[in-house]
DNA sequence: AAGCGTCTCCCCCGTGCGGGGGAGATCCGC
DNA sequence: GCGGATCTCCCCCGCACGGGGGAGACGCTT
């Protein structure tokens, strides 16, 4: 496989880790072909980021506070058309989690453990389309969920409507539905849409977590 | 603290993950003051390195294949003369991690998870000859908390404790109270008490107010 | 004209949340 | 010893919240 002359590949960040995100930047932008376009520190946060970025790769962690890289991939997948490349990043050999990853859709899985070379080659391998499935004797999974990614496409062009974000930007100033419906001049089952459709774009389970998304996402930003 | 005009303080970082030692250099040579003089995978390899490159300080992963970073650093300790001083890293902020890496000699300890100003800080901290015992995380909260939100519905003016900011540093994770209730090992009716007294120091009307107020204040960051 | 998306509002219903009490155990300082 | 603080757990109770449905009105593109 040759890359000489190619446009680099872009690649999405996502872990809580402040650490292990450096030390893939590092690894990763050590290579001509590969640029870093963008971190996230939860999967609640990479569905705008990609929306944004429309990198070509998701170094994804599983195990994250609010959406894990499970739910994330999903999410991802669904709700972002012409999606990148999603690589699952995990500490240790769980078969369940590459199962889920792959279940979730999946092109690559990737221990953190791995020597640079190989997360590099990941990398490269996921971008040109190639997937990436560490136990040989997952491959065979592969082919049964190969035909996911055409179906789901697609549900809005975008991620939150205007109103939407605008009660996001009201929950995230503490305000009840009801002090919502008042500043909106709505009733509230209208406001109790607009959270639930909220809710469910941002894979939040309650107002708190859509909340913490928006921080960390810098949809809402503290000071 | 004044850090100019210093001589650069020297580091080994000792972690079996090439990520993690890849971070932490990211991390640390982003500093004029700071210099990584070299690396380990394992702690038996630690003490001939610690010989020839006389770090100031040593970074040491706790879980590592062959030994592991408790067993290196009494072994730097007790075989070393003019020992370097040890900061000991870990994943999760295991009680029993802390007690044992403070009895076999460490200076201080640290998450995996902190963000890298705190990395960063640690370093100089303890080779200025200084301690840092707990999670900077949690030590930040207490003085964070102890003193400010004076004004106010709140009339303990105590601040918040402990327990009290462990509980707020979950609930701006996203968690339920039968979730932090799991994660505390205690009952759900404890932590509704905890949840309650927050609220009431915050002059927080839910819980989604007190995270708010945990970002707002600088108690919690995003990214 | 048809279709889609958005915004609006409505129903039922379960439950997690938070308020308002109280109480025992431990530790610490006076 | 005694009081205070903290952590733990318990009761009852009201309600805001969120999920599951559905539906009408408007504006847009096709």
């Amino acid at each position: 496989m040759i890359y000489a002359g190619r446009m680099p590949v872009t690649v999405l960040l996502v872990d809580d880790e402040p650490l292990v995100r450096a030390g893939l930047r590092a690894v990763l932008e050590a290579q001509p072909d590969i640029q870093v376009v963008g971190e996230a520190a939860d999967g609640a946060a990479v569905i705008p980021l990609v929306r944004r970025l429309r990198p070509d790769v998701v170094a994804m962690d599983v195990r994250m506070p609010l959406m894990d890289g499970i739910e994330a991939t999903r999410a991802v997948l669904r709700t972002v058309d012409a999606p990148p490349k999603i690589i699952v990043v995990t500490t240790f050999e769980d078969d369940e989690f590459v199962y889920e990853a792959l279940r979730a859709g999946a092109d690559g899985f990737l221990l953190k453990r791995s020597r640079p070379a190989e997360i590099v080659h990941a990398v490269r391998l996921v971008a040109d389309g190639e997937s990436l499935l560490f136990p040989a004797s997952v491959r065979r999974l592969a082919a049964r969920f190969g035909e996911r990614r055409t179906a789901g496409a697609a549900l809005t062009g975008a991620g939150l409507t205007e109103r939407e974000a605008e009660v996001l930007r009201l929950m995230a100033r503490g305000l009840s539905n009801a002090e919502i419906a008042a500043r909106l001049v709505v009733g509230t089952e209208t406001v109790k849409s607009h959270v639930s459709a909220v809710l469910a774009k941002l894979g939040a389970r309650d107002r708190t977590q859509a909340v913490i998304a928006a921080y960390e996402s810098g949809f809402v930003a503290p000071g």
